[in-house]
DNA sequence: ATTAGCACTCATCTCGGCAGAGTGCTAACG
DNA sequence: CGTTAGCACTCTGCCGAGATGAGTGCTAAT
């Protein structure tokens, strides 16, 4: 469809628009040397780019910039794998040296990592609960009516709650439930664990304990950690560096997407399908993020998918640096991760 | 000092100038009708309050604004006490009836009640855990080299932190050294968790279990848990809506403290006298907030300090509503918390 | 002591002109 | 026929001049 000349300029004129975030003219792009034409063949072939979609102009007699058809077809087609520098390896591989201590650090890091290597704003979603097995359960009565419901992950990660215990159970027989659940269910993914839960110990626990279903159902509760508190950001104000939020009414529109975090979880769904993820403008159709692009990573233990890790940039973003160094540091991170959870 | 009428001038030029972001003239103020002189009289006033340093101009010709002076001067000796709104008292009101159920949401609420209610920036920094007492510590094996350390406090706090387990030290060994420590423990006050942990325990743990005393190091990290953690912000956004904050530069200058816990610890530090603080301008002594004012509250139950609630606004910020709204609201809290913790 | 009046200052707005960058078209060239 | 030089044209950004308007400071009258 498009011609390797065509290919060629193009591929000049995003990788220029990116470095200088101003519209790019004929003559730049001939002088560039790569190209061996003059700034005349090249604008009737900018010309031409622009009527297929890929270009487009501010207003006559300034250079062109790549529309979003333009990014995509850069990406898809003309975008050549970055290397990262030596120094952001190193950033990298001493980071990941670093003890893990708690996950939830980890995943914090990690987004504080892609942030400032960046100089974008990462978005990274921690590992589901689901996908970790149960440890442990443990209830801690605080007082005649309250205990709070701690459950323990075979990562180390610990979910807790408080709840109201329910009317007519004693001490004594919430002591018991207790054994019980530990008995049934260590080792259970806790994917599978509403449904044990319900199934097999509701049977048994009813010889034990009145008014126990409503236990369950609290115990339910703990294991449904909610997508919005694994998500972590970084990096947010480096938005402000960038020259297309010179304008504090569209940041204002973007912090407060990314201050929201149903909204954030909304823009990051449906990245499992595992690999590089590319969107684009307005491919990813929030309004706010219209003219930022979000590159996303999956990491995984096995085919067991764990979680995401992205970058939210202008759409005027390094494309190249950004997928190479998602792709390397999802890498390790699912090596890393596997050595913790195995 | 000042005399009568001189009084009146600042108040009607701190209040017309909270309510328009303009600089006030002479004639607006004659105009009000609360001050029964001509713009002649007002500029000589004026005038007079400028050399004193309670005002300032722009430049030349154009109308006064109040200075950092002045605002200390309108806070000190001119506010009146505001009312807050039936809307107002019905959001607060909504709220505090609202069943608790962890201590973190409740205290992320209060933040986004005070941020939507004011439209500035809410700090808000959570009961130290120092104040409670220990209710249950559990550890958790992970696998042959690492354990789950959780404490569980009287309030329903649950404090967690993975650590390695000392070589030499045995499962059974484990479970002795827990059993000793609740029933040494349960009860004391977190602030003296440290100190009975490393006088009273360690000598009877001896004779337990060697290597505990490594092991009584990594239970004292779990009760430190950080000030970082503790501390809440809501609508941050809000001070893009300000005029003062058009500029990017700014803003981000602004954003950037705030996403940084420890330079936020540092600005909400040293308000732990009690009653309403109010500092304006460069009394905050951090460069990034030197045209904000920050105005804090403090929570506590007796003389038990608990906590810290702020608003963070412009200088040129609604003090006698964010004032009175301090005091409804920390003082809700109080009582909320006072039965929680009762 | 207060106030009316007036000259003065300064920021902001608008407008025309000018320079610079870049295009589109045409005609010439190999 | 593809490529290129040349040129007219367009649009933005910038500068300076004038006009406007808000507000002051001073002086003199009440």
């Amino acid at each position: 469809m498009l011609s390797e000349r065509q290919r060629m300029i193009l591929s000049a004129i995003v990788d220029d628009y990116i470095r200088s975030a101003e519209p790019i003219g004929s003559r730049s792009i001939s002088k560039r040397g790569n190209v061996g034409f003059s700034p005349a063949t090249i604008r009737n072939e900018m010309s031409d780019l622009e009527e297929m979609g890929f270009l487009e102009q501010p207003h006559t007699s300034a250079g062109r910039i790549p529309s979003q058809k333009g990014y995509r077809y850069y990406v898809d087609h003309l975008i050549q794998h970055g290397t990262l520098t030596p120094h952001e390896l190193n950033v990298i591989k001493l980071f990941f040296a670093e003890k893990i201590d708690r996950m939830e650090q980890v995943i914090q890091h990690v987004a504080s990592v892609l942030s400032s290597l960046t100089n974008y704003t990462s978005i990274v979603v921690g590992p589901e609960v689901l996908s970790t097995t149960l440890k442990h359960i443990q209830l801690v009565p605080l007082n005649e009516s309250q205990a709070v419901a701690i459950i323990v992950t075979n990562t180390g990660q610990v979910e807790n709650k408080t709840f109201t215990i329910p009317e007519g159970l004693s001490m004594a027989e919430l002591e018991k439930v207790v054994n019980i659940l530990n008995a049934r269910l260590q080792g259970v993914p806790l994917l599978q664990f509403r449904t044990k839960l319900f199934s097999e110990v509701a049977s048994e626990l009813s010889r034990y304990a009145s008014g126990h279903d409503k236990l369950l159902r609290e115990l339910e509760k703990v294991v449904n950690k909610d997508e919005e508190n694994r998500i972590f950001l970084s990096g947010t104000t480096n938005m402000l560096t960038q020259p297309e939020f010179r304008d504090v009414d569209k940041v204002k529109s973007l912090l407060d997407l990314l201050e929201a975090p149903p909204s954030l979880i909304r823009l990051v769904a449906s990245s499992h399908q595992g690999g590089i993820q590319v969107r684009i403008g307005s491919e990813n159709s929030m309004e706010a993020v219209n003219d930022c692009s979000l590159i996303t990573a999956t990491y995984s233990i096995g085919d067991q998918f764990l979680g995401t890790i992205g970058v939210l940039g202008p759409t005027r973003m390094e494309y190249a640096k950004v997928m190479s160094l998602l792709d390397h540091v999802s890498k390790n991170l699912a090596v890393v991760l596997g050595r913790w959870y195995g």
